[in-house]
RNA sequence: CGGGGUGUGGCGCAGCUUGGAAGCGCGCCUGCAUGGGGUGCAGGAGGUCGUUGGUUCGAAUCCAAUCACCCCGACCA
């Protein structure tokens, strides 16, 4: 492609609506178009990256076994209330009514009208396991889109969908596809981990997310480096420091004039905040819930809601937290009734808390569990930190930032169940089919992609989904040799089965150089007077390194060693 | 949905407080020079100032409503 012909132009300056580097360094370099909040135009360089993207995806699906279909976007209503996720997703759903007032909706996902698909064509369990997938667009009202592709209301996925006869089929199709997963993120050249991931009110017993480290993901991971152990903040269990245990002393009632933080309370007491325990009150579904912790350790909301089963959770305000009986600033378990009581695990270990009295202005000291109060459950509903033990006991725990790329998840019989897709079994029995689900962020990916390989000056494209091989250059291209070498390499390159930007523009070498570095392709090649004379040209990695110059009959071998090293 | 911000040529912005002939930089067009990291000089084209209504002799500027976009939070199979 000459660049003189290109559909998009670069922008010298940042565009002033993206802030993230994805975004930002996407519209500088002429990939996107943004044409409402969250949804884009794909413009040339864009989608040649998506479609090399996609057929990695392409070749390591149909590897497994997978065969590709392609379902509507657009979806009665009805199919979706069979499920009743008409209403859990309704706060993310696109709907519409056609004509004749009948209610459709644009479909976020796929795994009403996959099950559907299946439904009509496996009767028996000769028809299973099955994988289906498709590369398709959906679309999601999201509370808000922000950071370019990487959350976008209309964007494309890889949704692919396991039907098995039992569990253990489940198993392996799930493990097939973790390691379809692990090929596709690797031969993109992306650099992905797979983490334990919550897997939501349905989402059966399993589920893992493949996790992009970039400053700016919107996951957080905590990962033990000895172990091996990952898991998303949402999900990760962990073994917080002890805290201290010295010999339980009775309990006494103390004045704490103006004391209602965590921190006050510990420096108050000249006690560690480990040897305190704090108390939180919910909302989960209307009703009041009082969450005991200790004190240096948060509550992990996900945690709580899956262990409640509530389907809204919220932290309670102070006028619900009075109107339940409890006294915000000095709240504890001590002697409350009438409420819902829950406490974290950590309660269990140490000894002599500081705790609220429920009253204002004092504390409880040299409390202990549960000689001095009861709850009605105990569970680990605590938010694992950095600096927490790893679960296996192997080390300790990092936190890593990063964009969730991909999902996958054992769903179960539930949408088998909810829409009757049954079979019949080797004993003639009628079964639910069992069913896993697994997705790609394809346009996430891409945007992930430029996350992760970005420097000052611009993208920096791993050479499998970069849109072109290579940047062809000319310098002083009103030099009729220049331009005839030049135009001769990109003909002889091209020839040899190599991609092409070649930049034939009129321009001074500093604005070409600069578009070069903007665009990110793995290899540029210049072709200039100055090489000219020495009978060269100059191949230079994106990435970094030093030139080389090698007679043009060389540069197409010399590119694709420079390209096999990424 | 709560909080904050922004809408002025293709892009980035000033002008608005205190109403009185729409500006700057980049990009674009023409010409000349230049030619290894956003080159220089000269000339030129391009704008319903988001929209609607109001105040006023007069509105980019003041008032009201509305729409859009961005950021933080909530939300997020």
């Amino acid at each position: 492609m000459r660049l003189s012909r290109l559909l998009s132009k670069t922008l010298r300056e940042d565009p002033s609506e993206a802030e993230t580097a994805s975004h930002r360094l996407m519209l500088r370099a002429g990939m996107l178009h943004q044409v409402a909040a969250g949804v884009y135009a794909y413009l040339p360089l864009a989608l040649r990256s998506l479609a090399k993207i996609e057929r990695i995806i392409r070749e390591e699906m149909d590897a497994a076994g997978g065969q590709e279909v392609r379902m509507p976007a657009l979806h009665p209503l009805d199919l979706w209330q069979a499920t009743g996720r008409d209403q859990t997703a309704a706060a993310i759903l696109f709907q519409l009514r056609d004509r004749r007032g009948r209610d459709l909706l644009l479909a976020p996902t796929h795994e009403e009208v996959v099950t559907s698909i299946v439904k009509a064509n496996a009767a028996s369990y000769r028809d299973l396991p099955l994988l289906v997938y498709q590369i398709q667009t959906k679309f999601r009202d999201e509370p808000r889109p922000r950071a370019g592709l990487l959350r976008g209301r209309e964007f494309d996925m890889k949704d692919a969908y396991s039907f098995d006869a039992d569990w253990d089929g489940l198993d392996r199709s799930y493990q097939s596809m973790v390691e379809a997963y692990s090929n596709v993120f690797r031969r993109c050249g992306l650099p992905t981990m797979a983490v334990e991931a919550d897997s939501g009110a349905i989402g059966g017993k399993d589920s893992h997310e493949f996790i992009m480290p970039a400053e700016s993901g919107e996951d957080l991971v905590l990962h033990c480096r000895a172990s091996g152990y990952a898991a998303n903040v949402e999900r990760a269990k962990s073994i917080p420091p002890p805290a201290p245990e010295p010999d339980p002393l009775p309990l006494a009632l103390t004045d704490t004039p103006g004391v209602i933080t965590i921190p006050d309370l510990a420096r108050f007491l000249g006690i560690p905040e480990a040897q305190t325990l704090k108390a939180v009150f919910y909302q989960a579904d209307g009703q009041t819930v009082l969450v005991t912790i200790r004190g240096d350790i948060e509550v992990n909301e996900v945690k709580l809601k899956n262990h409640l089963r509530a389907n809204d959770l919220r932290l309670a305000g102070p006028e619900e937290a009075r109107a339940a009986g409890l006294t915000p600033g000095s709240t504890s378990p001590i002697g409350i009734e009438g409420v819902r009581t829950i406490a974290d695990e950590s309660i269990r270990q140490g000894a002599n808390f500081a705790a609220g009295a429920n009253q204002p202005d004092k504390h409880y000291v040299n409390v202990n569990y549960p000689r001095d109060f009861n709850v009605d459950e105990v569970a680990d509903i605590a938010r694992a930190q950095a600096g927490h033990g790893s679960p296996d006991g192997a080390g300790m725990l990092e936190e890593v930032r990063g964009v969730e790329v991909g999902h996958v998840f054992k769903l179960g019989e539930f949408y088998a169940d909810a829409l009757g897709a049954s079979f019949i079994d080797a004993d003639g029995a009628p079964r639910s089919i069992v069913m896993g689900c697994y997705g790609i962020g394809v346009t996430r990916l891409l945007a992930a992609a430029i996350e992760q390989n970005h420097d000052d000056r611009g993208i920096v494209f791993p050479a499998p989904i970069a849109p072109y091989h290579l940047h062809l250059v000319s310098l002083n291209p009103d030099q009729e040799q220049v331009r005839e070498a030049a135009d001769r390499l990109y003909d002889d390159l091209r020839a040899d089965g190599l991609e092409v930007l070649y930049d034939d523009r009129q321009e001074s070498p500093g604005v070409k150089f600069n578009d070069a570095d903007l665009l990110g392709l793995p290899v540029r090649v210049v072709v200039s007077p100055r090489n000219l004379r020495d009978g060269v040209v100059e191949l230079r990695a994106r990435r970094g390194g030093e030139p080389q110059r090698v007679p043009a009959s060389e540069a197409a071998a010399l590119a694709r060693a420079m390209l096999a090293e990424g």
